[in-house]
DNA sequence: CTTGACTCCGTACAATGGTACGGAGTGTAA
DNA sequence: TTACACTCCGTACCATTGTACGGAGTCAAG
């Protein structure tokens, strides 16, 4: 296992070969060099576990652009610090919003299930009636 | 405003035109039937919270798929409650997973901002690093 | 009773995020 | 040293999720 190629770097990753050719044309993870000596190229774990990174945000629901500005934030003594930490603080207030809202859909969920052993008729209840509900849907019959 | 059109409604939701009659072909939201007396069609309200409820969950990563078996898992007397709940505690799950790898992101921001004002050269501080980080990234030469 | 904004509907186009393909080069194990 | 799997690279194609367009109908204000 002296070189991880490209295809090792997939299986590794969880995606395919041309997922990881994709985001390096994108710009979110870099190209290795191919060596000089020729042959193939080395995928660094960093880059494995940018790749990682990505397909995880992604399920969180950021698009590809908003992961390039997540993965560019760094503390970095050169760069602007207030202007990264303004950026820093906005996707922070995201993450915050998104979990509040998780939670929500995951009490939902929560009182879906226990509503379901027993009662019958009583306001049969949909997800969204278990959210914004209680007052929203006043229609009871039977369409 | 007897009644609420097409317009109206994805204004109140806060999409365009075409993003409901999208949703309407792909049966997420129903079409709300033509009057017999003629004219436009009157959606009701509780269209437009589903409406917004698809716009929230993609935002959390569900896909127009998922949103849909989260919008059809219902407690209905008349539905196999055991395979409702089933699905109920999948998807639950994986709104729990979300939440946490959320969180990690979250601490990882935090991290971030508190790490920079001050300390200069040791380890700049990326989300990854900050995340993965202390141990995964062995580099310190200046790249 | 006309004008302007809007609905309706079908079809076409577009952005995002991949996925597939094909031909030439490379590595490696029998 | 040949077979086979894999890399490399460019281009083409694809699914998902909308967006735009155009022509005919409808509504409401002036």
């Amino acid at each position: 296992m002296r070189t991880t190629t490209i295809g090792k770097a997939a299986r590794q990753a969880g995606v395919g070969v041309e997922t990881i050719r994709f985001y390096e044309r994108k710009g979110l993870i870099a190209q290795p060099p191919k060596p000089v000596a020729g042959g193939f190229r080395d995928y660094p774990a960093a880059t494995l576990a940018r790749v990682r990174f990505i397909r995880e945000a992604q399920e969180l629901g950021f698009s590809l652009g908003e992961i390039a500005e997540l993965l560019s934030l760094r503390a970095d003594p050169k760069a602007d610090c207030g202007a990264v930490q303004r950026r820093a603080e906005a996707k922070l207030s995201e993450v915050g919003k998104k979990i509040e809202r998780l939670e929500e859909i995951g009490a939902a969920l929560d009182r879906l299930i226990r509503a379901c052993p027993g009662q019958g008729a009583l306001g049969g209840c949909s997800i969204l009636e278990t959210m914004e509900g209680n007052g929203v849907m006043r229609k009871r019959t039977a369409s």
